[in-house]
DNA sequence: CAACATGGTCAGATTATCTGTCCAATATGG
DNA sequence: CCATATTGGACAGATAATCTGACCATGTTG
């Protein structure tokens, strides 16, 4: 008998990330065979903070928790890939928005309905009232994760 | 009201990905305040992996899914800064077998202690009978992932 | 024993992040 | 209405975490 570590149960993280990583792989395989193949998952950061009329790199960058240098990173490599394109901001002479372009759509809703797909694919093995049940009680979770986080930072940093 | 994409429910991904951030964030911010501030995320993959009497590096590259460069580069790191240590392996001249030392033992027990943690304040917001709810579903779903991918393969690569 | 397979290292590249510094444009408070 | 502070973004450089390709030494096998 290999001695063992008492890991009694699967962590929590691991219940997470096993999904998690499964759906990513999924979906950005799927999404490389449509011939989106230059799209890589540290990209979707930008797709899902994106508004369809446009974000300034600064707010992209809040919006997903990054520095602006970061940010501006994904979002050049997806300009030179023709799925974004930025013009300079009426009402801020320092600023440019950027925005998709038809292709960078195109992407898009590919992802998102690469993304249902596999969502589906789940449904059909757990039955479709789990999953929903599953659904419901991750939504519930994402409410109670910010205010947990929040209080751990009360602890230390506030 | 600014045009937005029809993306009418969080995705799946997004779902999982929240808490996932959120716990992985806690628990290797508090793993830090601890004093183990020389750990980061991607060395969980070691901790995830190794076995209680120690496991060759190829055998960990493959458990992780990764390459055993980039498994080497991981556990360096961590035999750098006194958590791994490596020793010959008695049954085969090319092999080496990397095990936790005493501070590498201590690491984990801390890591999996916070997670718990994470996941019982969690449960105190959301009510225990939810987590435990949502903990069987995930089990469920993680048996479900990998005949989903393994079906999702036979559709291309095989 | 010759050929093949395997465990690991070395070298080098790429991707995705970070900090620090700076400039130009805007906003603000006398 | 100007001096100062703030903000949006770019430039430079570092680091972390991955990859591929080539290689060597040891094991395994026909």
């Amino acid at each position: 008998m290999a001695k063992t570590f008492p890991d009694r149960q699967r962590t929590l993280g691991s219940l997470l990330r096993l999904p998690y990583q499964a759906l990513q792989d999924a979906v950005y395989g799927a999404l490389a065979e449509r011939g989106f193949d230059d799209i890589r998952a540290a990209h979707s950061t930008v797709f899902r903070h994106i508004d369809a009329d446009g974000t300034r790199l600064t707010v992209l960058a809040e919006r997903a928790g990054m520095t602006k240098q970061s940010m501006a990173y994904l979002v050049d490599a997806l300009s030179q890939a023709g799925y974004l394109a930025s013009a300079p901001d009426p009402h801020d002479g320092r600023a440019r928005r950027v925005r998709l372009t038809r292709r960078g759509e195109q992407a898009m809703t590919a992802l998102l309905e690469l993304s249902a797909d596999f969502e589906r694919r789940l449904a059909g093995q757990l039955g479709a009232t789990k999953m929903a049940r599953l659904r419901a009680l991750l939504e519930e979770l994402a409410g109670v994760v910010d205010a947990t986080a929040d209080a751990a930072a009360d602890g230390f940093s506030r």
